[in-house]
DNA sequence: CCGGGTCCGGGACAAATGTCACGGGTGGCC
DNA sequence: GGCCACCCGTGACATTTGTCCCGGACCCGG
């Protein structure tokens, strides 16, 4: 019997595939979650022998959860879900130490399948995705122009990025020029929508 | 036999969806589609008691097909499931003449009982969703200064813009100031978030 | 017919943004 | 030690953006 913990924060697609993963005769899921702080001590308190995890989480990225997962519970298999096959998420999750890396189109058969893979295992990753990781390069952002960038996100103005990471605005503007420059964009928006499309956030 | 039509472009959680509901003993699924440009023909086709349908679709939105289904195939109750309560999004579903709004959070198992209900002509609306709908008031953005604002989603410049939607450089920003105002935010990337929050885009 | 609304444009101005050159500081690596 | 990358900041500059003013056009309802 395969112990499985689930962490998917919409409801709906959570609860779809515990039905359906609970169908199969030997997957039974011994945790739920909806939010990724709660994956490492769910996961201490059951010891799942596979970790189905969402990137986009309230609260902790699944990304992150990923690699404390494989520190503290060494037994666990990751396998990553996620809407956005984007290549920088990829390389993450396999620095990560995830095992799977599976998009949220193509077909619900394979999930089971992958399960069962990784647990044996392997690593099932998309090629078309591989190969796109691949050719994307790594991430050619500094930490701080990640910090700014994303403190960028949501139309704030130089001001309010400075407050909220503490810095100069002077420095912010040089941090999101250098951004824009490496993204190869025209304005902060779009090297905000580079970022974020390359999983480079 | 409730005779059940299913638009969504996610292909895990079309699968899932399918499968579930597919159990339930009264309810058959008569056709899937992961484009919105589909489902009019598919509904044409195959004549189904309800159509449920995502909004956000490659191709048209579920919320346009909605108002045609409502007219081309008038025995077909619409069901709008959707990742975003969004008060602009209720209230065009509503207009497009739905007959209940769900998110897709919340338990997988009020769905199969909404679709019943949808059938019987009853209205399924989320209370708390519902009264957001009205506190936020009716659009107040004008045909021009959504496409505008439309057009300004991914960083493009003033001049992009006015190439975009074929105005002059000085017109678009007199549409990006008036939106600005009335989405009482600070500058276009505030605009366009708050535009996009309230399902005004 | 006279408002009032939206549409479309222009001009002028202040503010924000993006770029560049420049300084000094730290830490790692050969 | 020297080199390099990153960190943090300043000042100056051109461009873009946001605002406010002003026109003229159209259509619709009173």
């Amino acid at each position: 019997m395969i112990k499985l913990l689930l962490a998917e924060d919409q409801g709906m697609m959570r609860g779809a595939l515990a039905l359906l993963l609970g169908l199969e005769e030997d997957i039974e899921i011994v945790a739920q979650v909806g939010d990724g702080d709660e994956i490492v001590p769910k996961a201490l308190e059951t010891k799942p022998d596979v970790a189905l995890l969402d990137i986009e989480l309230p609260g902790r990225s699944g990304l992150d959860a990923a690699a404390d997962l494989r520190a503290r519970v060494p037994g666990c298999q990751v396998l990553i879900l996620t809407t956005f096959g984007r290549p920088g998420y990829l390389r993450r999750a396999m620095e990560a130490g995830a095992s799977g890396f599976l998009v949220k189109d193509g077909p619900v058969e394979d999930l089971a399948a992958a399960i069962r893979r990784v647990l044996a295992g392997e690593r099932v990753i998309d090629p078309a995705l591989a190969a796109a990781a691949l050719s994307a390069g790594p991430n050619p952002l500094t930490q701080r122009e990640r910090d700014v960038l994303a403190a960028a996100v949501d139309g704030a103005t130089v001001a309010d990025i400075a407050a909220k990471v503490h810095l100069s605005p002077a420095t912010v503007r040089n941090y999101l020029s250098a951004a824009i420059g490496k993204t190869q964009t025209r304005n902060r928006m779009e090297a905000v929508r580079a970022a974020r499309q390359n999983g480079w956030l």
